[in-house]
DNA sequence: GTGAAAGCGCTAACAT
DNA sequence: ATGTTAGCGCTTTCAC
């Protein structure tokens, strides 16, 4: 089967060879009486654009790069997922780079993939969203870039990002709403940005609501399963116990329950607890969990429609884009009980 | 900065472009004194081929599509991983194509990204490996496939499978062997071949040990957590309930979990629950569940090497390989109680 | 509004 | 073992 070419449409047409690139690429400049019988060449014949042949002369290659985290979870999914509804959407492809973020040689093998692949853009995930090295690289290259989830604002660096400060507030707002004054946090992994971002939020709350912060209510976790049952144990062991324990993440909170559970306490009626993120094992466990749902995926959705227009050269409506976070409310909390 | 192109690498070197093409392709019949020498011209200038050209020259794209079901989870990540592992290592980027499989337009939709991207090969994972429809639309292409997860074997098309009768029939080996006689089976969603394998090797292990299969201990679910609580409920409130469940995926197992925990119900003392597919979430459950790891990384790495094979017209050593899975005993499940 | 010519960076086929 | 020539399928440039 022979691979029908543009030469092939241009005589099935009776035009030139331009003429139906001009059609492929919508330039103006083709009266609409040919674009229509273009079009009708391309649908009789079954004509498609080669993309190496396009990328070859244009020097574009229609690919876009997703870079992330290799030991990814769910959080990767729902960007994958929002990356390809709009790169499909435009005619681009998504290549995917999971990359492991502790790695020396990061730039330099990302590079080496940069320039074999000869990538139109790329969407960079945390932690990369914030990694200086890797930006001054691209952007030494010339190469359009969109974060998401960054921390830090950047001129000139486009990102999508969500509030977890807020979010965080908004969730210890909710347990104090409810009756919760012995409110514990475990935090996150001291490496990753989001850490920081929760907390703040849960002393933000805490200082509206005139509720001092306790040291002992403070615990350090590393959003691992095992650390959430750490810092669990070490909280319930305390003689004045807690009575919500917002985890950082859902992992932790799911270590949580574990613990409570084995000790016979009841949860949400001793204990309240909640997380962060809306993992999927958040609704698989028993009780399932309060949370806060990040648009990742519209996030995402967003992100590459940023990258996309930075590609073709169009103006960006704003450098940075804020989505709103959302807490789930499930059968992990529940009113503090009065005493 | 402009790009460093063959040209100037063999102006560079002093020797002619295909030279150096055969440099970059491996290919015999250079030197080992000019391949040193163009090495050397390689990274002093750093050149780095490009794709598009080299395409273009070659009808290659370098690109391995990877098709799988767009609702995906756990199971997709570790293929990518797999996939990513073995492609790129190989110098091949992988693109990946998620499609709703219950879509009318799917061949066709597909088609067009086949065209487009030029891919070298693809990569089908269930419910895709079975598709004859679109089997037959990429062997008419002759593009090379390889299958993942395939229930059919088929002449020529190649795959990687895991034994899912095998892997069910361990899990109730075990479950006997631990002194289980009422052992009650909750089926996956009608349309998924797992389905139909997993409820054989448990038909096979109780007919081999002697005990009866009962109508009541076989429920039919659809692999959703919900589903797990309907038949859980309709398990746990017969007349002489099970004292082993076995669920067809962990997240009804989760469902049977969550109900036997609303009803007091102590897991594993009471009631041993186990899953299959060893999803983050069995983890994380309380009790953390006994399951069956899927070889899915291994199997994705697998495919790709046999892929590549192909692509680069090698022989394959075998058509169908298969590979073990692996039971997870956690702690959801205990030996039988006498009565 | 349309077309002709040149060339993107590389490899295939054929020399030598 | 190395080089020469042509051309992959498209876009760019510039002409009409």
């Amino acid at each position: 089967m022979k691979r029908i070419t543009i030469n092939d449409v241009a005589r099935h047409a009776g035009v030139s060879k331009k003429t139906i690139s001009r059609v492929l690429n919508a330039e103006p400049n083709v009266s609409s009486d040919t674009r229509k019988k273009v079009e009708k060449s391309f649908a009789e014949l079954g004509y498609r654009p080669n993309l190496q042949a396009r990328g070859l002369a244009s020097s574009q290659s229609f690919l876009i790069g997703l870079l992330y985290p290799s030991q990814s979870n769910s959080y990767v999914s729902n960007i994958q997922k929002g990356a390809l509804e709009r790169s499909r959407a435009e005619g681009f492809h998504l290549v995917i780079y999971p990359e492991d973020h502790e790695n020396e040689n990061l730039v330099n093998n990302f590079e080496t993939n940069l320039n074999s692949a000869n990538l139109d853009g790329i969407i960079l995930t945390p932690p990369f969203s914030d990694m200086t090295g890797l930006l001054n690289v691209l952007k030494k290259r010339e190469i359009p870039v969109v974060r998401v989830g960054a921390l830090s604002v950047l001129d000139q660096v486009p990102s999508v990002i969500s509030n977890d400060v807020e979010a965080s507030y908004d969730m210890c707002r909710y347990l104090i709403s409810i009756g919760h004054h012995k409110i514990a946090i475990i935090k996150g992994h001291l490496d990753h940005g989001a850490t920081e971002q929760r907390f703040k939020g849960y002393k933000k709350a805490l200082k509206e609501a005139g509720i001092p912060i306790l040291e002992q209510y403070i615990q350090q976790g590393n959003f691992s399963f095992e650390s959430g049952e750490d810092c669990a144990r070490r909280l319930l062991s305390l003689p004045s116990p807690p009575s919500a324990i917002f985890a950082s993440n859902d992992y932790m909170a799911a270590g949580i329950v574990k613990v409570a559970n084995q000790k016979g306490i009841s949860i949400p009626h001793d204990l309240t607890v909640t997380g962060f993120d809306n993992a999927p094992a958040s609704r698989y466990i028993w009780p399932s969990l309060t949370t806060i749902k990040q648009p990742i995926t519209e996030m995402a959705i967003e992100a590459t429609r940023m990258l996309i227009r930075i590609i073709r050269k169009k103006p960006l409506e704003s450098l940075s884009i804020t989505i709103k976070n959302e807490l789930i409310v499930r059968e992990s909390s529940a009113p503090a009980k009065n005493k």
